[in-house]
DNA sequence: GTGGTCTAGACCACG
DNA sequence: GTGGTCTAGACCACA
């Protein structure tokens, strides 16, 4: 299931987007499944069909999905390439908040604090 | 000085409130030093002064600046509360790259390495 | 047999026409042989035989293939028109991958070496 | 100027996309030249503004443009990865061509004049 | 003024 | 039934 946000100020489509990735991303969707319908997950989230299909567009541009016309949207293999793309963007990510939180005077060590108690999980 | 990048996306208000809180944080600004005026840092950057009143008033509301009308804007005293709100939200910064990096498959030996790295400097 | 790619994006019944036209062209199917039933051919490649019926329908109007009622879809003699079709419609192609291989900044050389490469086999 | 072609079965948002790309990659558009507004576009081609606005959105995921809220729409410098993904995909489609012209009975010879006469130009 | 998101509803091609 | 495109028109944030 995807949860949206609307007080965040992320636009929805992203939240579509990212709560697909991730599922791909943690294996709970495999190679070949299929996503909802476009219309079918819009009725139930209870949004415009556009706003879904946009969603999916980007996923489909991004490697993860592809979409085979009149039969609906499927899990890809997960490629070399998007799994780079994607491993490459969360670590500037990741360097960032790293760069940032010692800027505010937080401490190494609060931060392998947390790294590992996030590892453990 | 502010070095804007127009390419990035993120809107410019947010990055001079970002470009003045870093040297905050750094001590480049210290309590008590004057701000540019509105005008001048807008012509100077040559964009809308309404831009620029808006990253102040955001600096304001966070407690890093204070407004004296007529004289200007000033760096404050660096407040318990200020810096620990802002220290908790690169907490969660941190939080939510490490989950989202492991997520994609990187692993935390990966990230050691880059907190390593990141903290040498 | 003829592959077919899901992933592609290039419609079902494209890529069966596309399949028989080649195997006709390149004499693998000659003047006379009878091409799958509509009915055998989708069960075998699981798919609706509407979409069988539509490659072969673009076949017999592009002239590679004649119907007989009741009995079948034969390949049609090479005429002349067809084939000429055909040509032509592949060296618009081919001048079109040229010109836009130019503009992206793609020598002619390079071009030179692609095709000799691709002629030798 | 963009030329739209109702008939041809292509979506107007790629012959936009597509328009603007020739223009930036032949040199008409350099970097820091401000493509159209949306709306402006949108009226001058009779269009909705949607259209256009999928069409810019592509150009700036691909790094053609990059878009400044509020200001609008700006040409980008070339940079490496998106030349050589745009030439990868000339080159692909060159090949392929070349690949299917042989299939149809065209004969090398013919393709080197080709080759020839539109490098010419 | 600019672009970005979202909705509502239409039409088309594919299967 | 599926996804893809397009239109019309609204609302928002940014400058």
């Amino acid at each position: 299931m995807i949860l949206l946000n609307y007080k965040s100020g992320v636009p929805i489509w992203e939240q579509i987007r990212d709560g697909f990735k991730r599922q791909i991303l943690a294996d709970v969707l495999t190679a070949g499944d299929k996503l909802p319908s476009v219309r079918a997950l819009a009725s139930e989230l209870g949004i415009n069909p556009n706003t879904i299909q946009r969603a999916y567009t980007e996923l489909e541009t991004a490697g993860f999905v592809y979409t085979v016309a009149g039969r609906g949207c499927f899990v890809a293999e997960k490629s070399e390439g998007s799994l780079i793309a994607e491993q490459s963007a969360r670590l500037e990510d990741f360097k960032k908040a790293v760069k940032e939180a010692l800027e505010s005077g937080i401490d190494k060590k609060r931060l392998l604090e947390i790294l590992e108690k996030e590892t453990e999980e």
